[in-house]
DNA sequence: TAATCCTTTACGGAAAACTGTAAGGGATTG
DNA sequence: CAATCCCTTACAGTTTTCCGTAAAGGATTA
């Protein structure tokens, strides 16, 4: 079992109940709290520095703005410098967001090892995933079903680019224009026009707009 | 000061944080907790009929969905539902919601007493909108900025019937004949096109896909 | 090398979006 | 009552979108 946890979050009333947890249902003895995702780094960075390292990070994804400058404004941002900073950290994530690609993404590319929706059964889920993380095995919410999200299309950069500008009220001769003036290719209105046709298919839009507004009710753009 | 405090807040862990500040910081005696907005109702109107009602509500706009089958659905409707059924209650919201339009309007159409805004501070924030409620005063979040949003525009139903069909890729044409269908009027394509382009002055958008990405963002479609 | 496939590009036509003008009707005001 | 204002509607003209066909060029494969 886990020696010394971090947990990142920005929502005070949250924390309470996680470190409440945690000390009375799994006997962890060292739990540190930080609210910014760069003071919890820091913490990292000197707990690793003083060989007296964290064996758990868990971390929200959104981090409300503050006032105060920051580095790292979102969880992934602290996950990717943590894991960098200590690949053996074991991550957790707790947080509302519950769209499967999203989450998909985390265990992908960002190596977290476990993942709890913020809901109802928090709490309990929680220590579950503690308990399962620490065998060094990987943890998701159960109400979080990973394997409807395979066979979603993906977006690719040139993709982006047009959407963007789309949803940015360009029409598609304005985006070949900018296209040709900053040298992205292809840049013909056919291609575009192509493309964008093809995403109609993909995301079973009817046109334009109702493309922009999935997508942007999506988060993908 | 309050007696009989009822909780609605789908968040375990959210739930030990405000409960534990209300026994320790306020002393405040009786405390009840509940998950679901029905359940919520349910006991306000039970406590009633046995005349020893509740004196405050706190409660989250926003519930997860869940597999049993709900009247109430959102903080909102259970706010609805309390005041009709015990005008005298005090409501103070408890949301992750920052946009001061919808806040103002839980004020304005919901006549609640209080509206803390969940973050880094909520708990010494919660805490004090008790403090002011008590007292007969309103309390909002310091980071709320409600006379900001005084000259925004308000989208009304009609616009937003609108733009919610355009949002889900129906052509104008087709909005003109869903309308005349459900005898919603006005009904004219020409209303309709002039509608959408006042939208586009008012939001500063160059077209439909820009207006509804904007919307969309924004959280108002 | 020839055949094939894929992507880019050009082009054309129907449909839709966008804009401006003008007419009609209901409500308000002097 | 007439003048005015506001909203709805019709219509027309330009631009843009959307979709199909087809040609050109590059890469891959037999």
């Amino acid at each position: 079992m886990f020696k010394k946890v971090l947990i990142a979050e920005d929502f005070q009333d949250t924390n309470r109940g996680i470190v409440d947890a945690l000390r009375n249902k799994l006997n962890i003895r060292e739990i540190q709290e930080e609210l910014y995702c760069d003071t919890a780094y820091n913490r990292l960075k000197l707990a690793l520095e003083k060989e007296a390292s964290f064996d758990l990070l868990i971390t929200d994804l959104f981090f409300k703005e503050s006032h105060i400058d920051r580095k790292l404004s979102s969880g992934t941002e602290l996950i990717k410098a943590a894991k960098t900073l200590q690949p053996s950290l074991k991550v957790i994530v707790n947080s509302m967001e519950d769209n499967p690609v999203k989450i998909k993404v985390l265990f992908h590319d960002y190596k977290i090892d476990g993942y709890v929706c913020k809901g109802r059964h928090s709490l309990v889920e929680l220590v579950n995933a503690i308990d399962t993380v620490s065998v060094d095995k990987t943890y998701v919410s159960p109400q979080i079903n990973l394997s409807v999200s395979n066979n979603v299309f993906e977006l690719d950069e040139y993709d982006l680019l047009i959407l963007k500008d789309l949803a940015d009220g360009f029409s598609k001769k304005e985006i070949v224009e900018k296209f040709k003036r900053e040298n992205i290719s292809p840049n013909s209105e056919s291609t575009i026009d192509k493309r964008v046709s093809k995403l109609f298919d993909e995301f079973g839009a009817k046109n334009t707009t109702h493309l922009i507004a999935k997508l942007t009710r999506e988060g993908k753009i």
